[in-house]
RNA sequence: GGGCGUAUGGCUCAGUUGGUUAGAGCGUUCGGUUCACAUCCGAAAGGUCGCAGGUUCAAAUCCUGCUACGCCCA
């Protein structure tokens, strides 16, 4: 041997060198063949908001572990990698640090120089998060890395809206949002959180006009927390059928304020009888609900009016009469007052109101309605959401496990339209130009509410025949203020007519499209769709190997069994779709399974991120366990389940002690800190930062949270997980499995195995592997990673080490039956390591390079010349690991073997026997069972330093005996002097008890009439089968027992 | 409010279509310098499978209700 193999595994010297061996050499790309079926996977693109994560290293290496199995299955398998923009999620963290750092807001730098920041912050998170992929090993075909905001993506953006727009399929339309009325930008709804407010609950009323516009009498009460609204009211609202309101539905009231008449309508969901007065006033411009009844109302008889009273910054606008130019809680003032006045105002009384704040300014929100567009869903002509929905009715789209497909039917089967656009400046820009259009009011014209295709003759005009279908048109009259606003929206690359348009007076929309826009196109437009005349750059090159034609999207869309790996935070706004754009543009699903994998917990069962403090980095896991090792644990994690939990601990930096985490509760949010932690948040004026003070040195040291930034000169706990030891133990045991069956193969010959030659353990370890082999894959079929991962660790460790190994020591040690051996033991070992290489690819590569020179042809059967890198190697299926070879007869009678083996070493531990104490064994069974004994008694000698002295039906047990009782066996161990007879009394009646309740329970079940009758015969006959196994060790038992009592 | 999921030894999890003496890893206890591995080997202790009903000859497994927790959507 040239080399003996060190006894500990380094996984850190191997990730260096294989990864870039693996690089070098191109086994990552993915090229279309025109003789191999493909396989795509897609990553789920991570956002360039800041580092990965667990739930990212569980994400990655479960795609990393199917495309390298596809590879190996001789698919051309390609993982593509690539980054998401994330829209205001990077904006935001930006933003948020100039201001921090530099106390500047984006209108103080304005658009572009933002966008360059952002850019800025993107180059150095989009570096963070592919390099934390390739510790992880994760094999992409890196030339093909995509950005959702780069060129190629552009064009397939600019296109699918461009078709979309064309189809009539996007329209602009009116939406509530949370607006942010001190930076003046919409914010998400995950981006607002809601306290408590002391405040008001003002009562007033309306008068009921009659048909002449008269005010009568009859008045309606009602209370709100928001008095400045009733501006603008554009109805009040009873419950259908309550009583006392009946007479007045249909009718109208008047504002007191601005004298405007509005109607009484009914509605079953805004209005509730039992709460107040029954009836509420509807301010649909301006709260939530009241704008869900508007649009329950649209189209209907009792259709009810809109209308905005906010300016951008907060103040009333001119639909607020007098009361334009005022604070909104300027107006809410003088309208209290003005009502009180007119003797409209019935009581005011304290209350704590909830109130929505914006997560980004710490100010109130207030709903405000705007401009948006919007994707048609349900459209008849392009029923997108029908679509995607029948892609999962018909089979070409399924998840694992199944029941996540209800979680994305129900959504989309709501079939709401998909706002697009976002009031942002990182982004894709929408593509469409606007130019407003002054007419004058004509009264008698009736509203329409789209003029379709209109054109511009101040821009048709300079039209080429170049741009015919490349510039689409529609018109929207707004008769209310006189205008009639044009749309262009312009398809990708044409400069050109962008320039025309806007020499024209149109103006680009400023908005930009959200970020799912862009990522719902991943699978196509990384494969460098629409363009079908060139296939996707690669290193940023131009790949001209498609002969003037795009060959990639072909090969790769969708593959032949492409599959998507996610988490089921995203089934809705990313999987839902990717199938709908999909089978728009494409005409055909993006992908044939979708995995869904569990979501990492710590140990508190929250989900793990950054600002909880729980976040942990898989790259410092990784150069404390090695990748393997994480990357075997993670796996083990990935079963069927929502959840997996991971408890972390703190580590000390000076001693290495683990510290336990706690949950800290701040006021809005629960945060992660060690237990033994000095200080308190928010830090006290004047007092220090925590610290984290170790439990056993007493050292302070820094620990990772989010409430401030770490100090780089202060030594710094990280964050740790004994669970990984699992992954990193596995690795070791099989590194020195390796290197035990290494250092006994230096003069390996190759050569076809007689099966003649097969001793028992050979032929049963033949048959586990091929079980293994088996399980796994059907596990791996499934995606049931933790499944596989079992089997694999169990046969490894509990199989092949303990038992074969072990078994064959004496056959490595004789010349004669040495060659036979290492032969089994090569191709056991090839298999493994086959197996091995999608799951901890560089222990596999490494292993697979020292076993090349040892024995460079190899195979149980049939040996061949092995492959240079396992990557290329033939992954273990029916082909090459026949089913045949299980063999459950034998599996049995090596069962007993293991059995007697397990018996005598428990009389050595329970009577303190060392091993070097040689010992004799006399067994009691038939002849059949006596001559496979006698067959495998080398092993007693082997395994339990004990020589099996005689076996067969007529053996007495020998005085001051240790014995044991099997199912078809007896063993008497002589152990005279060394055994206390009381000791071996006292055991001996603890296992008659322990029989005694297993026989009374099982024939309590066989006494039961209707289980004998009824249950299937198998069954029943296998309870009594086990029946009389109990019987008999009882009536053993009882007569050492007798024996011992003499 | 709707949907999905989870409750199994101290911890983290397995347990396929109901039928096993309910398993594993870690932790605990005891014993080990056996020539691959102390990141190891051998042995042991430890569970009325969240609670209450029901179906069945038979329930950790199926059904109903309840409780607790988590996630998603509103």
């Amino acid at each position: 041997m040239s080399q003996e193999l060190p006894k500990q595994y380094d996984p850190q010297a191997a990730q260096q060198k294989w990864y870039t061996y693996w690089e070098q050499n191109g086994y990552f790309n993915a090229d279309p063949q025109e003789d191999k079926p493909s396989h795509t996977i897609m990553i789920p693109l991570p956002n360039v908001t800041g580092a990965l994560h667990m739930g990212h290293a569980l994400n990655g290496t479960l795609q990393d572990l199917i495309t390298r199995r596809k590879r190996m299955q001789g698919f051309e398998a390609l993982w593509m990698p690539g980054t998401d923009h994330a829209g205001i999620a990077t904006q935001a963290v930006v933003e948020r640090r100039m201001f921090e750092e530099e106390g500047l807001t984006r209108r103080d730098i304005g658009r572009d120089a933002l966008v360059n920041r952002i850019w800025k912050w993107k180059e150095t998170y989009e570096g963070r998060i592919l390099s934390q992929l390739k510790s992880i090993g994760a094999s992409c075909d890196w030339r093909r890395t995509r950005f959702t905001l780069d060129d190629v993506c552009e064009k397939a953006v600019r296109r699918t809206f461009f078709k979309l727009f064309k189809d009539g399929l996007i329209y602009r339309g009116k939406r509530l949002v949370n607006w942010d009325a001190h930076l003046q930008t919409a914010v998400a709804d995950d981006e607002v959180f809601s306290e408590d407010v002391n405040g008001h609950f003002w009562t007033y009323h309306y008068f009921v006009v009659d048909e002449n516009g008269n005010e009568t009498d009859t008045k309606i009460s009602f209370s709100t927390t928001r008095p400045e609204t009733m501006l603008g009211d554009t109805a009040v609202c009873v419950y259908p059928g309550d009583e006392r309101y009946t007479d007045l539905v249909g009718k109208k009231v008047r504002i007191p304020l601005n004298g405007r008449d509005i109607p009484i309508i009914e509605d079953a969901f805004l209005a509730d009888k039992e709460k107040g007065t029954g009836a509420v006033k509807v301010t649909p411009a301006h709260d939530p609900n009241d704008y869900a009844c508007y649009l329950r109302h649209v189209g209907k008889e009792d259709e009810i009016d809109i209308i905005n009273l906010l300016n951008p910054d907060g103040t009333f606008n001119e639909n607020a009469g007098e009361y334009e130019g005022l604070d909104r809680y300027a107006v809410r003032n003088k309208i209290v007052e003005d009502l009180e006045k007119r003797g409209c105002l019935e009581s005011v009384e304290d209350r704590v109101v909830p109130l929505k704040h914006s997560d980004r300014s710490k100010t109130p929100v207030e709903p405000y309605l705007s401009d948006q567009w919007f994707v048609a869903m349900d459209d008849p002509k392009q029923p997108l959401s029908q679509n995607a929905m029948d892609a999962i009715e018909d089979g070409r789209v399924k998840f694992y496990p199944g029941r996540y497909a209800k979680t994305y039917l129900d959504w989309l089967g709501e079939k709401r339209d998909w706002c697009i656009s976002r009031q942002l400046w990182w982004g894709h820009r929408i593509p469409v130009w606007v130019k407003i259009i002054q007419r004058e009011y004509n009264k008698s014209e009736r509203e329409t509410k789209h003029e379709d295709s209109h054109s511009d003759p101040d821009v048709t005009a300079h039209l080429k025949d170049e741009f015919k279908g490349k510039l689409h048109f529609q018109s929207t009259r707004d008769d209310r203020n006189g205008i009639t606003i044009r749309l262009a929206c312009v398809d990708e690359g044409c400069d050109e007519l962008e320039t025309i348009l806007e020499s024209a007076g149109y103006v680009q929309d400023p908005d930009v499209l959200d970020t799912w826009f862009s990522s719902a196109l991943w699978p196509q437009e990384t494969l460098g769709w629409p363009d079908t005349d060139h296939n996707p750059p690669l290193n940023g090159e131009p790949d001209n190997s498609g002969d003037g034609k795009n060959t990639v999207l072909p090969s790769f869309y969708p593959g032949d069994k492409s599959v998507l790996v996610t988490s089921r935070d995203i089934i809705t706004l990313w999987v839902a779709r990717m199938v709908l754009t999909g089978l728009y543009n494409m005409g055909d699903v993006p992908f044939h399974h979708v995995h869904v994998h569990p979501k990492i917990l710590d140990g508190f069962g929250q989900t793990m991120s950054k600002s909880k403090g729980n976040g942990v980095d898989p790259v410092d896991l990784i150069e404390k366990y090695g990748t393997d090792a994480v990357r075997f644990t993670i796996t083990s994690f990935a079963g069927e389940t929502q959840d997996v939990r991971l408890p972390i601990n703190y580590e000390c930096p000076h001693c290495e002690t683990l510290i336990d985490p706690k949950l800290y509760k701040l006021d809005t949010i629960t945060i992660v800190v060690p237990s033994s932690m000095k200080g308190a948040f928010p830090i006290p004026q004047g007092a220090a930062k925590p610290t984290m003070v170790c439990t056993k040195c007493k050292k302070e040291s820094q620990f990772p949270t989010p409430m401030y930034t770490p100090d780089p000169d202060v030594s710094m706990a990280t964050m740790d997980s004994e669970r990984f030891e699992y992954g990193r133990n596995f690795c070791n045991k099989f590194w020195n499995a390796a290197r035990f069956a290494m250092m006994n193969l230096e003069d390996y010959t190759p050569g076809a195995i007689d099966e003649a030659d097969l001793r028992l353990e050979d032929r049963w370890i033949l048959s586990r592997l091929s079980s293994m082999v088996h399980e796994v894959n059907e596990y791996l079929e499934r995606y049931q990673f933790d499944g596989a991962t079992r089997s694999l660790r169990d046969f490894i460790w509990n199989e092949f080490c303990d038992w074969y190994l072990e078994m064959i020591k004496p056959r490595l040690r004789d010349e004669e039956q040495k060659p036979q051996v290492q032969r089994v033991l090569v191709g056991v070992l090839d298999t493994l390591l086959r197996m091995l290489a999608p799951f901890t690819p560089f222990i596999a590569e490494e292993l697979w390079d020292r076993l090349k020179e040892l024995a460079p042809s190899r195979g149980l059967f049939d040996p061949v010349e092995t492959t240079e890198s396992v990557t290329l190697a033939q992954w273990p299926d029916a082909d090459n690991v026949p089913r045949q070879w299980q063999d459950r007869a034998l599996e049995m009678r090596f069962g007993r073997l293991q059995e007697t083996v397990v018996a005598i070493r428990n009389v050595r531990a329970v009577y303190n026997i060392p091993p070097s104490t040689p010992m004799k064994l006399y067994m009691k069974c038939n002849e059949e069972v006596a001559s496979d004994l006698t067959d495998v008694s080398a092993q007693f000698e082997n395994l339990s330093r004990i020589i099996l002295e005689a076996a067969g039906a007529d053996i007495e047990r020998p005085p001051g005996s240790a014995s044991f009782t099997m199912d078809d066996a007896d063993g008497y161990i002589p152990l005279e002097g060394l055994i206390d007879k009381d000791a071996e009394l006292a055991r001996q009646q603890k296992e008659k008890e322990k029989l005694g309740k297993l026989i009374k329970s099982t024939e309590g079940k066989l006494g039961n009439e209707n289980f004998v009758s009824k249950a299937p015969e198998e069954v029943v006959a296998q309870v009594r089968d086990t029946l009389a196994g109990f019987k008999k060790q009882l009536e053993s038992v009882e007569e050492i027992i007798s024996q011992l009592s003499e």
